[in-house]
RNA sequence: CGGGAUGUAGCGCAGUUUGGCUAGCGCGCUUGCCUUGGGAGCAAGAGGCCGGGGGUUCAAAUCCCUCCAUCCCGACCA
């Protein structure tokens, strides 16, 4: 009965540390967060920092060893990279000063500055740098799967946002464009295969490239209620556009422009700061009117624009303006820039402010906007005679409804949970840490470089929110802590309980990770704890069954129930678990 | 960082308004009996710096000041 004698695991129930709760804790808002907590897999060290207790060791490891096997298919080699790093690192990048509060900075003895890592292209690209000089070791894909910090300015929901966590970050490192478009799409390759074998329902979207820079990017998104992303997908499964909404796209069937240009004039609006107030004042359709917010950057006013049935995205704002910081402009700039409270800003004669217009904005005649003055607004504004915006540039935020950019169909909205995002970073950070290599020519040339990353505790948690049930957590069979839980249903039957410990010890002789509930609780305990923590598979032995030579097989996600034969219980429950993976 | 809320046993909570005796309840935990197919029952126990510090008072979980922690909404962000 030893351990070593299996060769597998080997578990009892009764020796696990595996503290399940009756009630859910105060804090837990998001389910996964509920029932990681409830079935005994986490407890909280501090706000966003989690201790996983062995059953949640287990499916991470589980996840990370997917992970490891699609990386190193793509030729992957793994490394493991400090957690602590120098700020002269960042400083070279610049992101010491960039990255904010965010990043967790530290202190030596000395009063040396380091920081935890948030993510490691400084670290990586400093290495490589050093080893790596010639074009005959590119391409090179170098991955960790690693503990992560940031300093999140509000953790919440678990381990969806937590200021530790585990990631799987790879980078690329490629002599040019060509070669980092292999290496993109070996990893748009990997993520899909990782997310498919750990049971997932989920979708790669065209995404924003935020602050780490670079071109092209893909998010993989775990479609969940709780998600806090937003994802616009097309109707058309066949054409297959999908983006986050802080980065799609959609077009507005151009009207051709019949009516006759009328006169500009001045109409009064008292107390009309809101559009659908001027719209029923003036009884106009909130498409004739132009929509204009006032920001401020770290360089300048700004005055955004969009139709008046439309809103900011402010993501797409921020990328057109080339700044560091984008801020909704305060009451007192709004007066100082417009001249007026807000509520009547509009670009007519709107100056020492850039004037940024979605293009639909060029499409309106006749339109409403405000007069920058109190209680005032205008009408019969028309673009180009009346006012000259400096960028024209897509500034929608795009909705559920509107057509796909590609083709024409109906745009769906979902939400998502970000479980990994593919970038192309391109030669930003080589540039910046002076990482070269020699070409055939015995010219040097920065390393064009792509990053990758998968939140792993972060995958975990979405899994969970992806999969449960009133009764508790449904953990899909590749991911699972265990396959099976043996229950014996007395604890007092020795025939019984002899029964169980033959079919526990068989499946696990057989590769199948099994547990048994051991401990002398009533059956009904053991069950809810089971339905709880989420087994695929519960093999319950009990006197009646055993009676006719039988036991039964019960299954987690959709609660059937078969009976099967003594002697063959390894064999259907090896037969269930196929069918599930 | 702005707004809101909460800190009392491992978990969930009452008690605080109106200061007062030994700080309570349910679950969980320990021991015994009993029970054994969906969170049983009886009995006896263990377990508290009432978030920390300072103050008011004869007396503070309760009133005042202050700090801290945690959660929610927002803003922000790989």
């Amino acid at each position: 009965m030893s351990i070593l004698s299996k060769g597998g695991t080997e578990m009892r129930i009764s020796n696990l540390l595996l503290p399940t709760l009756r009630e859910v804790p105060a804090e837990a808002e998001v389910i996964s967060h509920q029932l990681l907590l409830r079935a005994g897999f986490m407890r909280k060290a501090a706000a966003g920092v989690y201790t996983l207790l062995p059953l949640a060791w287990r499916v991470v490891r589980k996840i990370e060893q997917i992970i490891r096997e699609e990386m190193d298919r793509q030729g992957g080699q793994e490394i493991m990279m400090p957690i602590i790093q120098p700020a002269e690192l960042w400083q070279e990048s610049g992101r010491w000063d960039v990255y904010g509060p965010e990043l967790f900075r530290l202190k030596d003895r000395h009063g040396r500055d380091f920081c935890l890592g948030p993510t490691h292209e400084e670290i990586i690209t400093s290495l490589v740098k050093g080893e790596v000089n010639s074009y005959k070791q590119l391409p090179l894909l170098l991955y960790q799967i690693q503990n992560k910090y940031r300093d999140e300015r509000r953790p919440r929901f678990g381990l969806m946002r937590g200021r530790e966590f585990i990631m799987k970050d790879l980078y690329s490192f490629d002599r040019d464009q060509a070669g980092l478009d292999v290496s993109y799409n070996k990893m748009y390759e990997a993520y899909t295969n990782v997310f498919s074998r750990c049971g997932l329902q989920f979708r790669p979207v065209v995404a924003d490239s935020g602050a780490i820079g670079g071109s092209d990017t893909h998010e993989f998104m775990v479609l969940a209620e709780s998600g806090e992303a937003t994802v616009l997908y097309c109707g058309d499964e066949k054409c297959g556009y999908a983006a986050n909404q802080e980065r799609a796209e959609t077009f507005s069937a151009a009207s051709p422009i019949t009516n006759a240009l009328e006169q500009l004039q001045t109409v009064a609006t008292p107390g009309c700061r809101t559009v659908n107030e001027v719209t029923e004042l003036l009884n106009v359709p909130p498409e004739k009117i132009i929509k204009t917010v006032i920001y401020t950057t770290d360089k300048e006013n700004v005055a955004a624009m969009v139709r008046g049935d439309r809103e900011i995205n402010e993501i797409k704002l921020y990328n057109a303006l080339d700044c560091v910081r984008l801020d909704l402009a305060d009451e007192q700039t709004v007066q100082s820039v417009t001249g007026a409270p807000v509520g009547y800003a509009g670009p007519v004669g709107l100056s020492g402010v850039r004037l940024v217009a979605d293009p639909e904005i060029t499409k309106m005649v006749n339109a409403v906007c405000g007069a920058n003055e109190k209680d005032k607004h205008l009408v019969n504004v028309n673009p180009q005679r009346d006012f000259k915006p400096d960028v024209i540039i897509d500034l929608r935020l795009v909705k559920a409804g509107e057509p796909c950019p590609h083709c024409g169909s109906e745009l769906h909205e979902a939400r998502g949970i970000e479980v990994g995002q593919v970038f192309k970073l391109g030669t930003k950070y080589s540039k910046a840490l002076g990482g070269t290599f020699l070409d055939e020519n015995g010219k040097a040339k920065p390393y064009v470089m792509g990053c990758y990353g998968i939140g792993v505790t972060r995958t975990m948690a979405a899994a969970v929110e992806q999969n449960y049930d009133d009764r508790g957590i449904i953990w899909p069979v590749q991911i699972a802590p265990y396959h099976v839980i043996v229950v014996p249903v007395s604890n007092k039957d020795q025939k019984l309980l002899q029964a169980a410990e033959t079919i526990y010890n068989g499946l696990n002789a057989t590769g199948v990770e099994t547990v048994i509930d051991d401990r002398p609780e009533r059956a009904g305990v053991k069950f809810n704890d089971a339905d709880l923590v989420g087994y695929p598979v519960r093999v319950t032995v009990g006197s009646k069954g055993l009676a006719n030579g039988q036991v039964e097989l019960y299954l987690r996600r959709d609660g059937e129930t078969v009976l099967v034969p003594l002697n063959n219980v390894v064999g259907a429950v090896k037969a269930k678990l196929r069918q599930m993976d």
